[in-house]
DNA sequence: CTGAAAGCGCTTACAG
DNA sequence: CTGAAAGCGCTTACAG
């Protein structure tokens, strides 16, 4: 099966090939009425212009490079969903790139990858956006970024974010406001600077309300399960432990579920628990778990979006902000506790 | 930053861009000093070859498609893993995508990304590697397939496989084992073969020990955790419900786990609960979830050998079977049910 | 607004 | 075993 050309569109339509490159780019200079034929022409002949051949020719290619430092997390997971939903309907397709740095070369192999792909356009996921030499290298291959939840030199390249620190501020005022005042804390992975905007949000809500965070009641945690299940034997080990857990995301808050349900402490009555993600599994979770929704499908869209209809050039580095929501389940109601039956899901 | 190109490096080997191309491929006819001195060239000057450009003069690329149904789904993230590790080790890059058979003109889009993409080879994963009409259209634009535990027309690709049947049998020989003879099952959904082939594994192991399989012991579930939590409501609401709930995945059997959570039923005293997958969750869970741990990393990365390497075309289609191992958690040993710290996990 | 020419960096097909 | 020529299917740069 012979794949169309160029030239089959051309000739087809009775025009030269490079003004149905013209058209299929959708560049100035082509006359509506040809301009018109010529897309008719492309979409009744079925024409998909051959990638490589764009990619040799011109500088950018028309794949989208997805940078994880963990791709097996489930903050990966809906990062890929709402990237590849947005690419697909824009014609990009995904490339998924680790970055090595357990290895010394990974510089090396990172610029590898770069001149092999030519990329179009490069998404870089937390932790990995904060690296200023990771960027500088992208930077010299020509290859546009776009960070998402950036957490340093945020105005260096084009960004999508929430405010974590306002989701943190949001959530400790709902336990607040359940009367909880004995509020334990587990910090996030250093590396993620998100984890910083966390517990700043934590705290100013709790001093805001007029408490000091007992020190003994914050645990450092590093975003996985494991890190959140010790975090809560220590934190519920002391002689006034806290009534209350606000875990720095949703898998941590699962470990201190599980710790709870060890020690056979009763959750919510004896003691909440609260994450932050609204990962898939806050919802497998009994009792489910109250969280921060993270708009991570969104703001994956928005960001193939930002690389795809890049905004003119005007030294302003767009910076688009996507709204969290609070998401209170039956881990912190106390007059749910004794609710049987998990509401059903949406959808899947 | 100009980009290395094949003549820089037949100039400073003082041969021919064909000669260089020669050694880069591996292809025979180079005498060997001259192939060790242009390797050595090569290595030095750490050049890359342009992917554009090998796409555009030759039929295969070195992009290998990577095809969920679900690409959200705790089985994705583990192929995803597999398959990125051992592509990268062999400087092949990952293209994600997914068959939109929620469209009218899934094929029609299908066709466009292959068109367009060109790809080296294609990893297709369950259920999408059981569509003949999809496997013809790979045939039709020439893009080597392997499949991943295909359950029909096993001889039509190259497959890498494990036996779920057999896997099946062993768990419920461990449910028959702890003492449980009301066990009930939770079927996986329909649309995946291996469903079916963990059912016969599951009704092999009870009649062969000599009993039959109570229906009002069997629910359809679909692999979601909300099916499972159905299913056990449903399992558990009966006269006679089972001691122990054999569920045909992870997911679903935190939905059993939930449901027992929900009605009070102590596990794995009152019920004893089994999964298959041995997915991140299944640690995640209190108590922790006895399952089968598939080697999905493994087959992954498998499936990328065969297809760099493919073995000479025989007429044999290339069958690998990876062995499955059966995990006992807390979930389903009694004698555990009182261990209140469960056991660190190793790495994250 | 439109097109003819040149070239992107490889590989294929062929010649020696 | 080695290389010169042609070509893959687009886009860039230029001319009109």
């Amino acid at each position: 099966m012979k794949p169309l050309t160029i030239k089959d569109v051309a000739r087809q339509a009775g025009v030269s090939p490079k003004t149905v490159s013209r058209v299929i780019n959708g560049e100035a200079h082509v006359r509506p009425e040809v301009r018109e034929a010529v897309a008719r022409v492309v979409a009744e002949m079925n024409y998909q212009p051959n990638a490589f051949a764009r990619g040799l020719s011109s500088t950018r290619s028309f794949l989208i490079g997805l940078f994880f430092d963990d791709p097996a997390c489930s903050y990966a997971n809906d990062v890929l969903l709402g990237a590849l939903g947005r690419a697909r309907a824009l014609g990009r397709h995904l490339v998924i790139e680790t970055v090595a740095f357990d290895r010394a070369d990974w510089r090396e192999r990172l610029e590898e990858s770069l001149r092999g792909l030519r990329l179009g356009g490069a998404i870089l996921t937390p932790p990995i956006g904060d690296r200023d030499d990771l960027i500088a290298i992208f930077e010299r291959h020509d290859v546009p970024v776009v960070r998402i939840a950036p957490g340093t030199h945020t105005a260096r390249t084009p960004r999508v974010w929430m405010d974590d620190r306002a989701a943190a501020r949001t959530m400790t005022e709902h336990l607040l406001a359940q009367g909880h005042r004995r509020i334990g804390f587990v910090r996030g992975n250093p590396q993620h600077t998100a984890s910083e905007r966390r517990w700043m949000g934590f705290y100013e809500a709790m001093t805001d309300f007029g408490i000091v965070p007992d020190m003994a009641h914050v645990a450092q945690g590093d975003f996985t399960f494991r890190s959140g299940l010790l975090a809560a034997e220590t934190l519920l080990r002391g002689a006034n432990p806290p009534s209350a857990i606000f875990a720095s995301n949703d898998e941590m808050a699962l470990g201190v579920l599980t710790a709870a349900s060890a020690a056979q402490i009763a959750v919510p009555q004896s003691l909440a628990i609260a994450g932050f993600d609204d990962a898939q599994l806050a919802r497998m979770a009994w009792p489910q778990l109250t969280t921060i929704r993270q708009p991570n499908v969104e703001m994956a869209a928005a960001a193939i979006d930002l690389l795809v209809d890049r905004p003119p050039d005007d030294g302003v580095m767009p910076a688009l902000e996507l709204p969290y929501e609070l998401v209170v389940r039956a881990s912190s109601r106390v007059e749910d506790a004794r609710e049987v039956q998990p509401k059903p899901q949406t959808g899947r």
